[in-house]
RNA sequence: GGCGGCGUGCCCAAGUGGUAAGGGAGCAGUCUGCAAAACUGCCAUUCAGCGGUUCGAAUCCGCUCGCCGCCUCCA
């Protein structure tokens, strides 16, 4: 079974066919490193985090590159309100971004170029653009004559007509077109510039990605991603001089696009102040729950990021966790078990298969589900003394396909002790407290003050917490909000 | 104005021709001193509406209504 994607070019879903078979070139467009990533950016790390992991887990030799842009106007404006260097700036939020990443399971990828690390390469192509007839040089700026390219806008689905009778584009008289985009800027004094043929610069957005794309995967590649709102002009303007550049077409096999993030139904804007940082968004949440409300919804459908879909989140890796924990207290032998899994390779091909279908994780995590609900009622039948016999059978076979799940998912892959203390950090209350609240509450049930005991449990409910009885004591948690 | 997308139960969300996954919430039951968790049962004869194609459609086509994104920096 071939693996089907969705290609933003031809609007249609395609057989997955590398240029190599079996080898697999991948670039996705990172961030812009001036402020904190807010929650979009993980949905377009965390998307393609998870596309390039099945890829790998289906064997495929991935080469996954991701990029840093360190050279903006963004940065150069927000470093001279700091009055720090824009690459000190710069430098300062790659550290920022990459612990985010981490934080939310994100692999690194294998090339994390920096645009100012490609500035030769930038300048090699602008030079051969403008040999080609393709860009032209005024004033020290560089321009790409959209003009020049007959396919101009296959991307976007838009024509270039259509675009100039929009008129919201910057009307630059020297411009041969309203919509040629710069690939060379000249530098103001105090600005940061490099040496090039047409004077001191800094090269424009859209260069700097087939650069990067060039020098560390080639000059055309099998996978481009990035959020839905870069198709255009982004990655229209990439295509137009990459393919202008190397003659070759298509500079991408297939484009990639992720769907937005809105928050409590609302665009994320500056303007509305809405604006949802990762790390804001990890005081409330935990990591995991965060990154399966982004793998329960299609990668290219819009989502909505609430209180509600975050709690639901948390309470349904709360589930795996908790039932993880039953089955080291109840059965403690499936766990040893769970690597045997060429045994189910059945099973784990029909959980896995919506990841062929462009690569559906929401399905994925409803079937591991299915898979949790199998393992409590295994333990319940053990429990109970029947069912079927082959309960530890059945417990690791479902372990071992939300093990397998967990390499390409990135959730479902730590101790329930590491979720739990994660969780459990996030109240105010002192564990000291809680804990001299319970054992007076066990000493109140011994004495069968049972109006004490409840009373112990409200209080610390009120304050968040929960608490939960067992035949092996009493253990709390914070309540999911 | 141009281009694109979406509308599935109380909420979230899969399902693109074969008769509605999953999660959360809710209700009832088992269990529990009480709870929690877990399990069991209930919870869309129906997929925005109306037509059409088909033996058969949430899935294909047309129209209508509603919502959204891009066209400007933006994941």
């Amino acid at each position: 079974m071939s693996i089907k994607v969705y290609n933003s070019l031809t609007r249609k879903k395609e057989d997955f066919e590398p240029a190599i078979p079996g080898k697999v070139t991948m670039y996705v467009c990172g961030p812009t490193v001036y402020a904190m990533s807010h929650i979009g950016h993980a949905r377009s790390a965390v998307s393609f985090d998870s596309i390039q992991r099945y890829l790998r887990y289906k064997g495929f030799e991935v080469k996954y590159a991701r990029n840093y842009t360190d050279v903006d106007d963004k940065i150069i404006n927000k470093a001279n309100e700091e009055g720090v260097p824009p690459q000190e700036l710069a430098e300062r939020y790659i550290r920022e971004f990459d612990f985010d990443m981490n934080a939310l399971h994100v692999q690194l990828p294998d090339i994390r170029p920096k645009a100012t690390e490609s500035i030769k390469k930038i300048i090699e192509v602008t030079e051969s653009l403008i040999k080609k007839g393709a860009a032209y040089a005024i004033d020290g700026d560089v321009y790409y004559s959209v003009r020049s390219k007959k396919d101009y806008g296959k991307l976007s689905g838009k024509n270039i007509d259509d675009l100039e009778s929009g008129a919201r584009v910057d009307v630059d008289e020297r411009k041969n077109d309203p919509l040629d985009f710069a690939l060379w800027k000249s530098s103001k004094p105090g600005e940061p510039f490099w040496e090039s043929p047409w004077g001191g610069g800094r090269p424009g957005w859209h260069i700097e990605c087939t650069a990067m794309v060039m020098e560390w995967l080639g000059e055309t590649i099998d996978i481009h991603g990035g959020g839905k709102d870069l198709i255009f002009p982004h990655h229209e303007n990439e295509i137009a001089q990459s393919e202008a550049a190397t003659g070759k077409t298509p500079y991408v096999k297939y484009w990639l696009h992720n769907g937005f993030v809105n928050i409590e139904k609302e665009k994320m804007s500056k303007s509305l102040g809405n604006i949802l940082n990762i790390r804001d968004a990890l005081v409330d949440h935990t990591a995991e729950a965060i990154r399966l409300f982004l793998l329960s919804s299609h990668y290219r459908s819009p989502i909505d990021y609430t209180r509600d879909s975050l709690r639901d989140a948390e309470a349904g890796v709360e589930r795996f966790y908790k039932t993880v924990q039953r089955v080291a207290a109840e059965c403690p032998t499936a766990l040893e078990a769970i690597s045997c899994h060429s045994c189910v390779q059945e099973r784990l091909d029909e959980a896995f298969s919506p990841m062929e279908d462009d690569f559906n994780t929401a399905e994925v995590v409803g079937n591991l589900f299915k898979e949790m609900s199998r393992m409590n009622r295994a333990l319940d039948d053990a429990k109970a003394g029947k069912g079927p016999k082959g309960h530890k059978e059945e417990l690791s076979y479902s372990l071992a396909i939300i093990n397998e799940a967990s390499k390409f998912l990135g959730i479902f892959d730590r101790t329930p002790e590491e979720y739990f203390s994660d969780k459990n950090s996030r109240t105010s209350v002192p564990a000291e407290e809680i804990e001299k609240l319970i054992a007076e509450r066990i000493a109140a049930r011994a004495s069968k003050d049972f109006a004490r005991a409840d009373a112990i449990r409200k209080e610390l409910l009120d304050k968040g917490i929960v608490l939960e009885d067992s035949p092996k004591g009493t253990t709390w948690s914070v309540k999911t909000q």
